[in-house]
DNA sequence: GATGAATGAGAATTCATTCAT
DNA sequence: GATGAATGAATTCTCATTCAT
């Protein structure tokens, strides 16, 4: 029963992710960390090997979490527009838990993404897997998953974004319907085909 | 009117644009900025007052200029659709010119956004309101501008990012049509209005 | 009469010795020791009041102790020459029996030697009385006691360090013989006097 | 003519040469160093990277510097006696001339010697090749030039370090001729050959 | 204008030692 | 006696900024 110790570096993680969210990794000091927990410097350097060490373990289990989670939510539905549309609510519902674990997470990881190992899931290759399959299986239509799951992302994760500079008010739950309904639209509405050869953009 | 000393700034500009765009603006030294320009330390302060000014500088007037660029290009065609294509297309433009510059303006800038004075045209302004105008006129379905505006903003923005962690091939440019087909499509699909007082997340 | 006690601490010197004869007493902590010894750190100082104290009482007594050893192996012999001869052997055998333990108590040693009270017989004084004796007794020819000291222990350390670099194979038992008898000629092969007033170097 | 910079690194190294040789490396701060040469501690930085890298540099050619020193002061003299003579000389006038330095390359040098390049001369490689061309040529009798290396530098070292522990007073040149009398008698008196397969030491 | 040495205020990290349990 | 978390004083190193030349 020796909770003490986990206790304390739950805490120092907690303390840490809400001050990287805040203020960025780089910008918050050990000491930083250090007062907020209630410790002296030296004393992180017993539960963490270096700062390093600390931004890795505070990222890693809770990103993978986060993918679970998406994962689990998805799976009570039948339809890829339902699973997508459960992933969409949770992703809010993870926002509005803790915002800045949430921030801290999915926009300021500051470089922990490449040292995941290369087949671990994440909140990406959940949602990229489920569009992937609704894809193959013509459920949506033919169209690159990586880039029908930057859309659903870039939908998502803007109004956060615009929230967090205060350009949005509330939680994000308050979108989810509006997201999914966006969302959709956004998979399925395709533009004509062009003639091959023409440039689009010129 | 000789020109070397704009130039020089200019340059160190350049130069640490591409720096803050590659390694983040606080992992970007002055020594680092300073070499790649070719000067010597000391002498930026001859340019700049400080790293603070420097990045400032290197910011804003570029940062108001994309805002005018996206104007122009939506100037040029009449509905807001079209209006809205244009601008998505200048966006895809203007970073594949310098993706490093573009990443510098709208990923990286560090905190630079709210030293911005109320009232200047940022690229989000611009697009905020063309869409405030058009749901006024009824070109667009009733809802928030901002949240309309977030929604494009992800749609086109979500795709650079993914290009920048590999997982997407290519200049923007190929993504264009998509991406204006997707954003029209997400700001006309409304969800069905839910009954007040219903919380649609339980 | 519980031997426990004093053999933890024994345990400890020894663990001790060993890094310190490998690492240097500086770079070696008191987690490597605790670790090693199969404590934890502050358990240690329930053994010793400081990390000096330690070093201290795993230098002395066995300091001291192969004090007498050589004055134990010259005791057998009868004359100066069959005494150093001795004495050298067990320098040798002393080295061989536990390299690390002679290094940290001659070559490492971290200025414990200044602690020592005056009087304190020590391998320097054991070797010097006997080479003062004999030069008085006329056995050697006049010379400083101290210089002649230094000349034995340079002869037979010297090979040591050799070894210790990789310079020299196998245990220094096999060189008895030949630093016995180097050791002997350098005492007794003296150069023609020098004409008073003269500087030889110049 | 800009002596400035060099003369700085210069000065920097010489007072981190005497603090390391009175109180070795470890113990020698990046304060003392700074404080001593009348620099702040990041001052330091400008001239080198790291407090290894001023090690380093502080020992390499000097100590390359001091074999070469050797070598010239025996290409003077003939015969294998006289040279060995005058490198015994020119040591101890090395030691003389700045008995810090000389403590610190041949005394304290922390784990620099692994670091040179292997065929680099040091005053170890010049005396070994001196007597190993002697054992070749017959002018020593038959014996291990490393073992041979050792007895001399034993002889020529050992009373510097009494020297330092205060058991022997004054310069070193004072002991040249008794020193090359010894380590020739040293190298030339072989004790004689033990028959094969009895172990001189049982 | 330019240079680069120098400064000084941190930043991360280490480690002997203490102390509550 | 034992544990290991905590402390706090160093220690090495970094970096924006200043300044003499």
């Amino acid at each position: 029963m020796n909770t003490r110790p986990k206790r304390t570096q739950d805490r120092i993680e907690q303390v840490a992710i809400h001050l990287f969210a805040s203020k960025g990794v780089r910008e918050t000091t050990i000491k930083d960390i250090a007062a907020a927990a209630g410790l002296s410097e030296g004393a992180l350097y017993r539960h963490f090997t270096s700062k390093d060490d600390l931004v890795w373990r505070a990222f890693e289990h809770r990103y993978v979490a986060l993918a679970f989670r998406l994962k689990t939510a998805a799976a009570a539905a039948m339809t890829t527009r339902e699973r997508l549309g459960a992933m969409i609510r949770e992703i809010a519902l993870a926002h509005d838990d803790d915002p800045a674990l949430f921030h801290f997470l999915v926009f300021v990881q500051h470089g922990q993404l490449s040292r995941l190992a290369p087949d671990t899931p994440t909140p990406v290759t959940v949602v990229h897997d489920l569009l992937a399959a609704a894809v193959a299986s013509g459920e949506l239509p033919g169209q690159d998953p990586n880039l029908a799951t930057a859309l659903v992302f870039g939908l998502v994760l803007q109004p956060m974004t615009f929230a967090a500079y205060g350009r949005l008010p509330g939680p994000q739950a308050a979108y989810v319907e509006r997201l999914a309904a966006a969302a959709w639209a956004a998979l399925t509405t395709l533009p004509p085909p062009t003639a091959p050869g023409k440039d689009p953009t010129s």
